[in-house]
DNA sequence: TCAAAACTCGAGTAGTCACTCGACTTTTCG
DNA sequence: CGAAAAGTCGAGTGACTACTCGAGTTTTGA
């Protein structure tokens, strides 16, 4: 990640509060992204959110679409990319629960996705890109995962493991839309559980 | 829906080419909120495409925001709202595949649904109260049709019906936003054919 | 036939947008 | 220390936004 290559390149090192300062624009943009989505939401008030002026913003991240992309990325940092599961140990299930029931407490993290996933399907979103490969990442690993269990004889006989993959993800993010429209009647967890009980046969 | 109430307001009528005008305008800004979204389309495009002024596209709708429901009501009307199958012949799971593969063949249709979908839930959007009111109603229609598959026995035991509701919405449009990326690598009519086939006993 | 409503549109208006420029201050590191 | 890079920001830039105004043309319906 860090530019340090090339011979004798770029002599000097970054203030010491530089770090701290490109961590509030991503925590002002993340707020703003997610409470006006891209399109909507303005270089203005990010600046303004993190308590500098926009020329300031832009001196470390010189576009609006390169903030979004580091924004992106940043969230993949702190909620994981969702591909693996932090504990070998940890089942399936109880992965997906774990980390559904984290998204629902940490305000702003569903809001992010929820509206960038949408947006990403217009024409010339800069997060497009990002989103078709997640997609693409986690079909493949959710398969791999239903594929290992198909092989323990845990999967429902006729269940295809890469149809399942998509449709759990699917579920999932479907249900978040209804959940952030209408929190109080939706169960996330339950609506996950319940499908992959469906899919899954008990030990 | 016409507004022909009041003892003697409005004595003229509208010019006889004003309908197919609106209908231009509607086309035309479904276009442009599919591919752009609301707040990414401009009124400009939308006039541009009508193939007149702004100006006379806001004689029609007053504002960018009553344009909008005007292209999502106009869209119910076209697509049915979900809820009621139209043949009450027509089992559920016929009327949810049929309507999937519809929508696979209307350019627009998805986009303008998913696009929108993901934008509603940012703050003072003019579409959420839409969207809410939609997944409300959805819900208690799949709900209900479920239930009385239920009783029928035709209900896999342990499934609840307004879990099993939400669920199928969920995994709708959580399935479209996959295929809008990537059409190729996913296959909408085959999940949620999966997910009822998991859902459903066979008669 | 004809007044008045329906319609059309060019020309604004005030605002916001992402982004640039250039001058200034602050910090790093040899 | 001191040179030079890193960081800061006020003041633009031009483009675009939804929307208004007023004046002209077209159509309707009695």
């Amino acid at each position: 990640m860090s530019t340090k290559e090339g011979p004798q390149t770029s002599r000097r090192g970054p203030y010491a509060k530089s770090a701290e300062r490109r961590q509030a624009i991503l925590t002002a943009a993340h707020a703003v992204f997610a409470a006006h989505g891209y399109r909507g939401g303005s270089l203005q008030d990010v600046a303004n959110r993190a308590g500098m002026s926009q020329t300031s913003l832009l001196h470390y991240f010189p576009s609006k679409s390169q903030l979004l992309l580091a924004v992106l990325n940043w969230r993949d940092s702190i909620t994981g990319d969702g591909t693996v599961p932090p504990d070998p140990e940890e089942s399936l299930v109880d992965a997906v629960l774990r980390q559904a029931r984290f998204n629902e407490d940490v305000p702003g993290v569903l809001e992010l996705y929820t509206v960038l996933c949408g947006e990403a399907v217009t024409e010339g979103h800069p997060g497009r890109d990002y989103f078709t490969e997640r997609f693409e990442r986690l079909r493949r690993s959710y398969a791999r995962q239903l594929e290992q269990l198909a092989g323990e004889g845990r999967l429902r006989p006729g269940v295809d493991p890469a149809t399942a993959a998509a449709s759990l993800i699917a579920l999932w993010d479907g249900i978040q839309t209804q959940w952030l429209l209408a929190p109080g009647s939706v169960d996330m967890a339950g609506c996950l559980r319940a499908y992959l009980d469906l899919v899954l046969l008990p030990e």
